[in-house]
DNA sequence: ACAATAACTAGGAATTATTACTAGATAATA
DNA sequence: TATTATCTAGTAATAATTCCTAGTTATTGT
């Protein structure tokens, strides 16, 4: 794996938010650093970042999220805003429950909550 | 709504596999029934059915999936076999706890644990 | 510092999943 | 059975993502 510039910004425009963003949105931010960026390197180093561990990839409602926070963590997702913040559910006692009820070797717990956050409760 | 052919046959093939079929397994498999049916319907009509809560939509990488058990329930993603396995795992419970906690209004849990299923442990 | 080279990029074409459009077909109704 | 609103087939359009290629750049040995 060689140094390059544009994996270098697109890394850091990805820790620079809490947003989840979506590749097309690295692509607008990161082309302020280097105008002219194609979103194909994007794309390209978005998934290079997530195979080294660097970043992760959220699924969300057929569109890929990109989240510099690795650790395994859960998300809220509100319908009004559509916005999803960071929570903290999965504990150790799930996930060995788990492997031993299913007999399933745990890699990754997904969970996400929809509904409407509190700003938003009428 | 009014009454279609098309529309009862794709979702007989649905409620007939635990597969959690894409649209175009679906497509293929109506085809069966009616072999000038077109794509379009096809994604048209599982769009009415799970609007009308007669199947639900699963997000399984970037692609949907569809599913004839509209119970809340919860998916075991075997990396190796690709297959979802359901499972039961949200209680009251949790739902009640997370709504105290980030004064969220939940409508639904959506769990995938990602791993490697008893058939595949080496 | 410089040449060789393997990895990387920009730009655009291709692919995949899905939705939109439209002329003709069909279920409901009176 | 005539009317009509909804539905379908077929195809075009769109959106997200990946692939391809000629040219550029970081790295390594000299």
């Amino acid at each position: 794996m060689r140094y390059s510039h544009q994996r270098e910004t697109i890394k850091k425009v990805v820790y620079g938010t809490d947003s989840h963003p979506t590749a097309e949105w690295v692509f607008r931010k990161t082309k302020n650093f280097i105008p002219k960026i194609s979103l194909g390197t994007v794309y390209r180093n978005l998934k290079v970042l997530a195979e080294m561990g660097q970043i992760s990839v959220i699924n969300d409602d057929n569109i890929s999220r990109y989240d510099w926070n690795t650790n395994s963590h859960n998300h809220l997702k509100c319908k009004e805003c559509d916005s999803l913040i960071d929570i903290q559910l999965v504990n150790d006692d799930l996930v060995s429950k788990i492997e031993k009820q299913f007999k399933f070797d745990v890699d990754d717990v997904e969970i996400t909550i929809i509904g409407t956050c509190s700003k938003h409760i009428k």
